[in-house]
DNA sequence: CACACTAAGTGTATGGCTTTCACTAAAGAG
DNA sequence: CTCTTTAGTGAAAGCCATACACTTAGTGTG
């Protein structure tokens, strides 16, 4: 008795799939996203051919739950969102602003292919708009008045992207050419310079926010305290 | 006579063109860096056909000048940096980087379809190492210390391409799904607020960039002046 | 409880992309 | 003058994202 009922014990192995809707799903938006972001983190580029095999599902399965790659670049912001650590409960204001600047920054860190993706579309995912309703909260309850709550949050945003971003640009940000290193003296003796100290760049970038918002947004600047 | 010689004849206007090397180049480095931009500036997007069609030649001709893709991202870099304003020579720290700040978001954001594409692959254009170079030459002359120049100007550089970047991120950078608004009260709250008050969010980032390099990078920083 | 409808897959096709390579004709070197 | 190099064309290979017809399983309704 060999029919089409047939192709389904022919596999040993349950990978082989036939035709029409299976009994237990296959894709989930959460096994999406996260498969999403674990083949970014493996193999450092998202193809749709590739997350579907990662899944033992056709490409053509993804369009029955997102509307195309946007969306699943979307899922794996949530997916990492998830994993993010809370912003703690800071001492004082410069403290949540360095604790929230290496806490995005480790996060985008681990996995910095997903980077460029993410950076030319809004936020829509639910859990990493929680990571940000979170943030918005600690600053308002560290004083921030309400218009600056945003600036200071995409600043810190902005900042430990770049950082992160870093990291995908092998080796040095500049790369001079070898031989053309006499026409750009400056720029190699800078290279040089930082090299020779191994000045730790994360935490120059965290006091550099820390003293600029203190002085832009926090409640004790003089700019702020200007409207009392 | 009708032979392959008069094809080039046939022809009334000059963009169709015959097999063989023709009598004047068609190509240079040069103008496929500037047609880059252009295409960038205008389409908002760099595929390579459609930048063959602008240059009247076909896709397979640029692997005689460049590497690939990625050589010719590098070359519209360039493009870029040439039309880059110069740091001006500034009267005090302050001023230097708030003026490098916005000549670099400036630059930046009038092509933020380029941004993705240079953001994952180092600085190697002549044009723009020269900018570069001529930066590290004013923080230098401005007193800062050998070793931080370039996290400063990294710094600067990052906070200008989180600004332009918004540009692609259409509307607002977060899209609180319409009806979940209630779920992020605290960053809808924010929107609100920052909509309400019209911030300047460049000047802003400036004044906190300039502020915060001020404290961790400037000669006359506590930091620094331990040193001594 | 039959039957229409919806949901979740497969299979196939299309049009885009980058890159490679054999070929051609002009330019330039010895 | 001949040989090599150079700057193009043309065709093809191998990716990619997306659309759509088809198949089968679950679900709601009279």
């Amino acid at each position: 008795m060999t029919g089409p009922a047939a192709r389904a014990a022919d596999a040993e192995n349950g990978e082989v799939h036939r035709l029409g809707r299976p009994r237990v799903p296959r894709l989930s938006l959460e096994r999406i996203g996260h498969e999403a972001l674990a083949m970014l983190e493996e193999e450092g580029t998202l193809s749709l051919p590739r997350l579907a095999e990662r899944l033992g599902v056709r490409q053509s399965a993804f369009y029955k739950h997102v509307s195309g790659r946007a969306e699943i670049v979307e899922l794996a912001r949530g997916a990492l969102a998830e994993r993010a650590p809370l912003p703690e409960p800071a001492a004082d204001f410069a403290e949540l602003v360095r604790g929230t600047f290496h806490a995005l920054r480790g996060t985008y860190q681990s996995v910095p292919a997903l980077l460029p993706l993410i950076l030319t579309q809004p936020v829509s995912n639910p859990a990493a708009l929680a990571i940000y309703d979170r943030l918005a909260a600690a600053f308002g309850a560290a004083g921030v008045s309400g218009h600056l709550i945003l600036p200071a949050i995409e600043a810190i945003d902005s900042a430990a992207i770049g950082a992160a971003l870093d990291s995908l640009t092998i080796e040095a940000a500049w790369q001079v050419p070898p031989g053309k290193a006499a026409s750009f003296p400056h720029l190699v003796a800078a290279q040089e310079a930082l090299a020779a100290r191994s000045v730790d760049r994360f935490a120059f970038l965290a006091e550099t926010l820390a003293a600029g918002l203190a002085s832009a947004a926090s409640p004790d600047s003089p700019e702020e305290r200007l409207r009392d």
